[in-house]
RNA sequence: GCCACUGUGGCAUAGCCUGGUAGCGCGGCUGAUUCGUAAUCAGCAGGUCGAGGGUUCAAAUCCCUUCAGUGGCUCCA
């Protein structure tokens, strides 16, 4: 055992310690050393004994005492041979990133063997020792390199803090060594230039530019909020205006909350939000099946070690949920293309059977975004994604495939209570190469879409698409979500080995379009709690669609002796109503009622009993005189044939548990 | 992840600067009230002041750490 040193494992945190990129799952053929970084209050050693290996040294090294230090334990193996100095090089920056972290100019590297089972020849190693130890000095560190080979006797105190244990595994002759793609990527990024411009219904070109700021190079006039979109997208300008008012809603009315317990950016859901969330997921999956879309489930976690995953995730690192399972570790989807790719890639398939349309609501995917880019339900860790994919045998076929899912997008935020196009902002992004080969198809979509877009022309390919669109709510902050986004993909087919026969009986790779026909649930949420406060500012009652409101009538006895009516009333409408019978006046009920954004309000007593007439408070309008049967119609058409559950709650409001105050 | 601000009964908040017994409203419970279209009256209960540590005779209050939320930056496959 060594003295003061703690036993116990290291495990690294991705979450806690960012930016490892050094110790990301590693391909065969890498070469590695073995590091642990102890930032130590001291540390004293004396070498004891020689063994076969040993250096010669002075005798002032034999024995030494540092303080405020980073201590280095090194082992060089096997694969370190003949890449000394790359290795070297590679120990240098680790060194160096890690010290600049905690703050230490002073360095100890201590070879340490015991941390590899297959140790490189020592002249390998002491070479790469010694190259560092004079590469560091040459950058201004104070640096002592224990003696190599030497059975060593030493003291060290570890400081103890999140930084001071660290072990890693380094790659050497890094740029040369990593996946090529993963450098395509990084140098295309530097490389990508984007051009902005309004594409207007016409197919005219309104080039913007940025002028101190402000967007320039269109005249706007009505279209307030695509100004609102492009200075958004383009100047990245934001003004603080306080908390995003759904966040307030979604509390208030009970709907959806924080999870203290949880992870930032994972949400609870009360009984109201849960039964909007599920009509939600069912309105969306009937309408993707009844336009030919196949229903699969695919599994939440994935191995890094898969080789098309692999391949995928080194190209875009460290913003995913990592899980450590009895036998390796996985990661948490971000989007359903795992699960869907992995499917396909097995499946055998004809040109006669494209376009293949799978669909899956994946509950949840999950992005472990930065804890700053959190707000309420605009972004979160776990989500809810309808996630869409046709496979098309070629472009011709993407477009069309593009159109009619256009077309259904439309139809589902409409129906689930946006206003298309006016309440969303249309943007267009696509290669320049792309575009100027499918302007009619681009314009096109503009003429169907009936307002101007934004366009954003990238220089060459930097992602795996080469044109999207997408369809962004834009809020009381005016800040801008997408919504229904679709992608068209020329890269995974090959990554995940996806084929079909074409009618020449060769192999080929499809085109792959991503799409959600929605955007997430739980931004369909946000997007309707902003919209209803934005009608409010306008002086029009805040409300949600009929068909998603969690009380939909509600009845409120003026007496105790009317309550049984109420409820056997209650019992015989179609829709959800319950029945306010807690002991309080009808103004109060009635403002309650109110409160919740009930759409259809009744008060109930002698007159109606007699009657038979009911007052009907109609949310938005005024009091409309109705008889029960009028009524049952009323709701029934305020319906639809949108989907229906019962009510997630008992029929008394007296019964009821107050989730939040 | 970085910078700033915020955290007090279920909810919403006063008190914090300038340390000295934690206050109000809503909601809940009990009782009265049986009421006609946006808050009926009275009483009662409920708080280790987000958590942990420190300074002090004494901490909601000052300091440090941490968790959570918001805003800004970065980011958004």
């Amino acid at each position: 055992m060594i003295p003061g040193f703690p036993l116990k494992s290291f495990p690294l945190n991705y979450h806690t310690i960012p930016n490892l990129k050094y110790v990301l799952p590693l391909g065969e053929g890498r070469y590695t050393m073995k590091a642990l970084f102890i930032h130590s209050d001291f540390i004293e050693y004396e070498a004891r004994k020689k063994t076969k290996l040993a250096e010669d040294i002075s005798s002032d090294k034999m024995k030494n005492r540092v303080e405020e230090v980073l201590v280095v334990f090194i082992s060089f193996e096997k694969r370190d041979e003949g890449k000394e100095a790359d290795s070297a090089k590679a120990l240098v920056a680790n060194v160096e990133e890690i010290a600049g972290k905690v703050e230490v100019k002073r360095i100890v590297l201590y070879p340490y063997a015991h941390l590899s089972s297959s140790l490189a020849k020592a002249s390998s190693s002491i070479t790469i020792l010694h190259t560092a130890e004079s590469q560091l000095i040459e950058k201004g560190y104070e640096v002592h390199a224990s003696p190599f080979g030497w059975y060593k006797s030493f003291n060290i105190s570890c400081k103890g803090h999140p930084l001071s244990e660290l072990s890693r595994e380094i790659v050497a002759g890094e740029e040369e060594s990593k996946d090529s793609d993963v450098s395509d990527a990084v140098k295309a990024e530097e490389k990508m230039r984007s051009t902005w411009f309004v594409l207007d219904v016409e197919g005219n070109e309104h080039p913007l530019n940025l002028d101190n700021n402000v967007v320039k190079g269109y005249a706007f006039n009505d279209n307030i909020n695509l100004k609102k979109f492009c200075q958004y997208e383009m100047a990245k300008s934001r003004i603080s205006k306080g908390e995003p008012p759904h966040v307030d809603l979604m509390k208030r009315l009970e709907l959806v909350d924080y999870e203290p317990g949880s992870d930032p950016g994972n949400f609870r859901y009360y009984p109201k939000g849960k039964l909007m969330k599920s009509l939600l997921e069912r309105y969306v999956t009937d309408e993707v099946k009844r336009t030919g879309g196949m229903e699969i489930e695919s599994p939440i976690m994935y191995d890094y070690e898969h080789p098309s995953l692999k391949s995928y995730m080194n190209r875009f690192p460290a913003r995913q949920y990592t899980i450590q399972t009895p036998d390796k570790k996985v990661f948490l989807r971000f989007a359903a293309c795992f699960g869907q790719f992995l499917m396909m890639h097995d499946a055998t398939v004809s040109y006669r059977s494209l376009p293949v349309r799978l669909f899956e609501m994946s509950r949840y995917s999950f992005r472990a975004e930065q804890r700053g880019e959190l707000t309420g339900l605009r972004r979160l860790r776990s989500f809810t994604m309808p996630d869409c994919h046709s496979f098309c045998t070629d472009f011709e076929m993407a477009k069309k495939e593009a159109i009619s899912r256009f077309d259904l997008s439309w139809t589902v935020l409409q129906n689930i209570g946006l206003e298309i196009p006016n309440d969303l902002e249309f943007a267009i992004r696509a290669t320049k190469e792309y575009y100027d080969e499918n302007k009619e198809f681009i314009v096109g979509l503009v003429k169907k879409w009936g307002k101007p877009a934004l366009v954003e022309q990238w220089n060459e390919r930097f992602f795996y698409f080469v044109f999207k669109y997408e369809w962004n709510f834009v809020d009381a902050l005016d800040k801008a979500s997408a919504l229904n986004t679709d992608q068209m993909d020329v890269e995974n087919a090959e990554r995940y080995g996806i084929t079909y026969t074409g009618s020449d009986g060769e192999k080929h790779y499809p085109i792959i379009l991503h799409q959600s026909p929605s955007g997430a649930i739980e931004r369909l949420f946000y997007a309707l709690l902003e919209r209803a406060h934005l009608k409010s500012l306008q002086g029009i009652k805040a409300q949600l669609p009929f068909w998603l409101s969690p009380t939909q009538v509600r009845l409120l006895p003026v007496k105790d002796e009317f309550v049984e009516d109420c409820l056997a009333l209650a019992e015989k409408l179609p829709g959800r109503v319950d029945v306010d019978d807690r002991d309080l006046t009808v103004g109060k009920k009635i403002r309650d009622a109110e409160r919740e954004w009930v759409p259809l309000i009744i008060v109930y007593g002698d007159n109606e009993k007699s009657s038979g007439q009911f007052q009907v408070r109609v949310r938005g309008q005024d009091e409309q005189p109705m008889t029960k049967d009028e009524l049952a119609k009323v709701i029934k058409e305020m319906q639809k044939d949108m989907p229906f559950e019962p009510l997630p709650l008992p029929m008394n409001l007296s019964k009821r548990v107050i989730f939040r105050g």
